[in-house]
DNA sequence: TTAGGTACTCACTTTCGGGTGAGTTATTGT
DNA sequence: ACAATAACTCACCCGAAAGTGAGTACCTAA
């Protein structure tokens, strides 16, 4: 989860502050990243190879794809496995229990922006 | 609300891209920029002058916070408001609907991230 | 064996957001 | 009249994030 978020960096985390302002803020850099919960609907609706994804965002360059993916497994959001039943070996993506909590969350988000447009 | 999300900067946007995609990063984008959820926790727990949300994040400087206040005014996320009663002139910041709902989802986001830290 | 697809990584450039320093206007207390 | 405080704005810098181009390792079908 805390891959990408180098101490410090975030905030001050000063006793001064609510207890509520650095969790959030972890939560939200980490969450926020261009495509990434993009990313994780998709793999969740069920494009679970990179190929797959690729596909569904022309625009996401494989470059962009691959760091993404790798945070999202960094993050324990998703699980990459390797497949070797069914002769052309692939690797799928598994969405976590964990992310799919995320993902109510997120269409929370994404229901409050729709309301109040 | 799209105040600071210049247009063609966040998303590709195409038609084979889901619905919530797009919207989902403009609120993300709206939401993650740092302190800005902060400050708005705090508005809504009473802090509601620039000088009293000084005082809460001592970290954080006039700019950033006049910046973000900005963003927030603009997002229609709160209310500036100048008190002319009781003499020393002052200007107070009032948390809108839109804004109290928004919180509520911001707190799910909290939970969530208690819940598997 | 060689061409093609999948799934990447690395190095580099560009863009953007956060942060700092200085300055500004308005009001008010002494 | 003067200083102080509140509430900002503007110009600039820098580091991180986003994006691009090239290359690589592996597998497989012809």
């Amino acid at each position: 989860m805390s891959s990408q978020l180098k101490p410090g960096t975030s905030n001050a985390c000063n006793i001064t502050s609510l207890s509520l302002a650095c969790e959030v803020n972890d939560v939200l850099r980490s969450i926020s990243p261009r495509w990434k919960m993009q990313i994780l609907h998709k793999i969740a609706a069920g494009h679970v190879q990179f190929s797959t994804l690729k596909q569904a965002f022309p625009s996401l360059s494989d470059q962009i794809l691959g760091k993404r993916l790798g945070e999202l497994v960094a993050d324990e959001l998703i699980l990459k496995v390797v497949v070797k039943e069914k002769p052309p070996q692939h690797i799928v993506y598994e969405i976590t229990d964990r992310a799919m909590e995320l993902l109510k969350v997120i269409d929370d988000l994404h229901q409050w922006g729709l309301k109040w447009s």
